[in-house]
RNA sequence: GUCCCCAUCGUCUAGAGGCCUAGGACACCGCCCUUUCACGGCGAUAACACGAGUUCGAAUCUCGUUGGGGACGCCA
């Protein structure tokens, strides 16, 4: 049997950072047995679902590389099919119009709460054999009612969790089409699993609970079951519950924030999946160890401290002339006119392996082309009586030496000797007024990198 | 409230009854490297929630307790 897996989003926002590991683990799952990724919209909520927000899912799967291998199938577009299945379960008897209002549903749950009960329909609609059913209010247009087993048990074996049961007892008839007509979730969800014939489930947890329900249903249609794969939540870097108001961005987010989106996968990999005690993997690694069987029940906590070091590894991995394309667009976010003296792929050479993000190589590189004024403070604090006369002689030196690094680094080291000083005396007040700052990588890399012209004349700048 | 799920270092995790004196990674701390800061190298601290049971033997199996989470919509 070929492995059929699908990532049904509802458009009702962007991609945030759980479902992308949904679809990346429902993704991988299809890819390691050469099956048939799926990708379905779940836009039924016409009341919530925009647009945007199916662009915003597109984009951020694309973004993190996650090819479907059909769709994007829309709900609303199937509406034919689920209103003729809709019909035929009514014909069957396996389904039921049901007339008790909104209202009377809100005041029977209010009531069972107060009893200290589970809140659920009590089936007053249901026909049964020898039960009479009231008379239908007129001009009432009926919803339409599952008629869940009242016996018995429903149980599958989740892929992540085990063994899973639910008593039918505890489960009521869930309304399946809605007064105006229009078919409820855990409907469209049966229809389409089954007609798409997908082979295995791969969602998030808080889908447990419909799973018993969408069981019942799948059986009263003949439809086989597929296997169910429950992903435990993830929690925020503070470990509580990711909701919009709270730690929920887009995984968009992650591109602006200045991740690779090889990093955020491998990240994602790695929160709730092991392989041993691998870390660093490219995806067609990933591809081929994914597997159900390593997947963790429990929730895992977001560790942006563990994604900043996931994302410094690819960095230094990543081609300058990529990054260098990656970190251009930044700069000219921040109005920063990208010249080629110095050229941006050269400062990327110096600086990719000392930090975290492209925003910080944005930082890196920005120095390099604005018109700088170094802070007063600094300037005070470095340029001294004692390294004003030697930073000049420098200035001469540096005016006629091979401009090279190893050149530069030796121009220096004269200098110094002859003036019987210490490195750091020169090596500061020199970062500071080269870049205005006192960390940076070794200080003839950072001369070299410029061109002679803008050394002399940001070295003048404070040497009058 | 009812049902369902979960529980190993601060965090992500390894662990399928003896390989566990519990391993790796991030973070933290220390040392080395060094021209500052990083990178890199080396090292240290740090966990099986609790209680019973099964067993010659339990982090691993069972039950309970506690704690956390999820669900209970004419949302998905």
């Amino acid at each position: 049997m070929t492995v059929r897996t699908r990532f049904a989003p509802s458009p009702t926002g962007f991609l945030h950072i759980g479902g992308a590991r949904t679809a990346l683990f429902s993704w991988a799952y299809a890819r390691k047995h050469g099956g048939t990724f799926i990708l379905r919209i779940e836009d039924t909520d016409v009341e919530r679902s925009t647009p945007e927000a199916v662009q915003a899912i597109l984009d951020g799967m694309k973004w993190l590389n996650l090819a479907y291998d059909e769709g994007p199938f829309y709900q609303m577009q199937r509406m034919y099919r689920y209103k003729e299945a809709i019909q035929q379960m009514l014909d069957k008897g396996l389904a039921y119009y049901c007339y008790t209002s909104p209202e009377e549903l809100e005041a029977m749950r209010e009531a069972q709460r107060a009893a200290g009960l589970k809140p659920r329909y009590d089936g007053r609609w249901r026909p049964e054999p020898g039960k009479a059913l009231p008379t239908p209010p007129s001009g009432v247009q009926p919803v339409v009612r599952f008629k869940n087993p009242t016996s018995g048990t429903v149980a599958w074996k989740d892929l992540v969790k085990g063994v899973i049961e639910f008593a039918n007892s505890e489960l009521d008839d869930l309304i399946i089409a809605r007064a105006d007509g229009t078919p409820t979730y855990n409907f469209c969800v049966v229809v389409d699993d089954w007609d798409m014939g997908i082979t295995h489930v791969i969602r998030g947890d808080d889908h447990v609970n419909n799973t018993p329900r969408q069981i019942n249903i799948l059986k009263a249609l003949g439809a086989s079951v597929p296997q169910y794969a429950h992903l435990s939540m993830i929690l925020g870097d503070d470990g509580t519950k990711l909701s919009k108001r709270h730690g929920a961005v887009s995984v968009m987010q992650y591109d602006e924030d200045g991740y690779l989106p090889e990093a955020v996968i491998n990240y994602l990999a790695r929160l709730g999946w092991s392989h041993g005690d691998e870390e660093i993997f490219s995806v067609e690694q990933f591809c081929q160890w994914f597997d159900l069987d390593h997947i963790t029940p429990s929730a895992a906590q977001f560790n942006t401290e563990k994604l900043n070091w996931v994302n410094q590894h690819y960095l230094k991995a990543a081609a300058n002339a990529r990054l260098a394309a990656l970190v251009r667009p930044r700069l000219e976010a921040r109005k920063v006119l990208v010249s080629d003296a110095p050229a941006l792929e050269h400062i990327i050479a110096l600086y990719k392996e000392r930090v975290a993000t492209l925003n910080e190589l944005a930082d890196a590189a920005e120095v390099y082309y604005m018109d700088l004024h170094p802070s007063p403070e600094l300037l005070q604090q470095h340029l001294t009586p004692e390294s004003i006369p030697v930073l000049k002689e420098l200035m001469e030196r540096l005016s006629e030496v091979e401009w090279a690094a190893p050149a530069i680094a030796a121009a220096i080291k004269e200098t110094i000797a002859a003036h019987n000083l210490k490195m750091p005396k020169l090596a500061m007040p020199l970062r500071v007024m080269l870049t205005g700052q006192t960390q940076t990588p070794s200080v003839d890399a950072v001369v070299a990198l410029f061109p002679r012209t803008t050394v002399l004349e940001r070295m003048a700048r404070h040497l009058k």
